[in-house]
DNA sequence: TTGTAGGCGTTATCAT
DNA sequence: ATGATAACGCCTACAA
């Protein structure tokens, strides 16, 4: 068996460099190495240096009651939206000297209550949470207690938690628009779970887009999927195929969506975009590879990552600012899934 | 501003149960239990519930230098090769009562370094790591000093780490022995990175699978990319078609590499399968549904998690156990993107 | 400018 | 069966 050379402590640093543990702890510290004679600060960091010292974050999290560590809690890291969140919000945390906790919710209230629970036990000061509800009892009552949290993606009612989404209502706009453009008239919704605010803007946002442009809000064309999933796309297609609604073009709550109804036009021998044209939400990775590429509108996750993690070091420096609520921009990106109204419709 | 509760401390507990710290640390300890008297222990565990008291982590890794927590070293979490094997290390290291932190290297050997480090500061009892090349300073490191490494997906060459890896070979040979029983004789194999193991494995079982189906091997048919990414798989298969070679056939070291072909394809005007069939390696989500749908091999990403977290926790709980490496079983999935030769090859 | 003392919350060890 | 004491490694008063 290997004997394991245990770490360096403060007081190995201090006792090489001839000082108490003190010293060598203010020395080290940028805080208050100007507490300390510049001579000594020297020999402090080069003994810490040769022993290769690191601090023990353990120990300083129990004195301080800091941990410089950032929760993300992602409802489903398989869910190819999240995974470019996470990076960007990294991409600020590690440079600012915090670290990131990602935590796996799997979409389930109890285990998120868990994982939560876990991260605040150990310290975390602060969480960035994708899993938003508009209904959250946890989050709101993460909130009353005060714990610092910053919401991407999905934002959740009644309190006033800062938030880093895309502009669902100018994306959808913007797809209503492109297939308007196309000659399209009657158009579906196949909305995202209304127990979400992001199925609820679009939603909202898909109606007041129809009627912007001059069309006809027909309430039978829209149907909520349970879940953000291809599966829930595809039922909802389904139902609204085999109720014999009329339309021509789609507008899914979000990518998965979108590609559930891929599946229903390959049971039905329905072409898209010639019989449907379909557009998306989100633009997740390789939709420009799919049969037909989808048109969708593209969210910048990887800023709103980055965004929510600058957001949520502000409020740890200076824990009175006020919650803000960015809206990022949105682009639509037209692919093969849409195309010009043909005279059949259906 | 809201005057926070702090949370109660085990001295809490005591307190209201009229005891010692020490006895509620005893009472409340499944490993120290029998110890105590029984009504002792209820009382404590009653006080324990209604302070709604959890032990604090930090303040246990500090005395036990131990933290119920394991790393999951990543790559990259874009590439939806990861978040399943995240899932399936998850679903076995939760229920048996330790977090997992995952970190993410960019594929870069500092910052790999400096999240490791993170990480074993923090305690962590293990790492899985996904990053290892064949030649990996720091794993060789690691194991030199002894930390507890499981490795999955890829392996280091010269350690004796334990490993769980999608069976290369086998897989390989299912999609040589595809193209092969639809008349392929010429087929091309763009190779991953030959500084990985699976890279490698996959090369050789190539040469292997070739000659083992009575084919000629030819070496010009070869092109090793640089990263398992689409623009190497392009860059590959360029170079392939720019000298001239004929192949009526590919096999790209995975999924990524091929879809990279995808956009040669687009590019030059060929069709696949038509006049190229080309076979993937892992699997990855949305695969059905791109054009064409792609043929690949399977590989059980969730049970490779799983079975890497399972594996980690023996050595944890039983030092003295010996290293094994286990082979997923792979299976090939035939999808759109193979078809029998055509007359006119290429 | 540096040192001393004490404690963050828990558990290991020794004593009762 | 329970209590007292100390220690994990660090940091923050306070004292010198």
């Amino acid at each position: 068996m290997k004997k394991l050379r245990a770490a360096p402590t403060l007081r190995d640093v201090a006792a090489l460099a001839g000082v108490h543990a003190t010293t060598a702890s203010r020395a080290l510290n940028p805080q208050t190495r100007p507490l300390v004679n510049a001579d000594t600060v020297r020999k402090v960091i080069r003994a810490a240096e040769s022993l290769g010292y690191q601090p023990n974050p353990i120990a300083r999290s129990l004195k301080t009651a800091r941990s410089f560590t950032v929760g993300l809690v992602i409802p489903d890291l398989t869910n190819p939206l999240f995974p470019p969140i996470v990076r960007g919000a990294e991409s600020v945390l590690l440079p600012a000297g915090y670290n990131a906790w990602i935590v796996n919710t799997d979409n389930d209230a109890d285990r998120e209550r868990a994982q939560v629970e876990s991260l605040r036990s150990r310290q975390v000061e602060g969480l960035i949470v994708a899993t938003a509800l508009l209904d959250h009892p946890l989050l709101t009552e993460l909130h009353a207690h005060g714990v610092r949290v910053v919401l991407v993606n999905r934002r959740v009612g009644g309190i006033e938690a800062p938030s880093i989404t895309g502009d669902d209502a100018a994306g959808v706009a913007s797809a209503v628009g492109h297939l308007a453009d196309l000659g399209h008239r009657r158009i579906a919704h196949l909305a995202g779970p209304q127990s979400t605010s992001t199925g609820v803007a679009r939603a909202r946002a898909f109606r007041h887009a129809v009627t912007d442009r001059g069309l006809e809000y027909d309430p039978t064309l829209v149907v909520e999927c349970e879940h953000w999933a291809e599966a829930d796309g595809a039922r909802a297609l389904r139902s609204l195929l085999e109720a014999g609604r009329r339309f021509t073009a789609v507008v899914a709550g979000n990518d998965l969506i979108a590609l559930g109804c891929y599946d229903v036009f390959a049971e039905r021998g329905l072409s898209c975009p010639d019989d449907v044209s379909v557009v998306g939400f989100n633009d997740m990775p390789f939709l420009d590879k799919m049969r037909p590429p989808l048109t969708t509108v593209s969210v910048p996750h990887y800023e709103v990552g980055a965004e929510a993690a600058r957001m949520l070091l502000e409020t740890i420096e200076d824990p009175d600012r006020v919650a803000r609520s960015v809206l990022m921009p949105t682009s639509l990106v037209v692919r093969g899934s849409t195309a010009p109204v043909t005279g059949s419709g259906r």
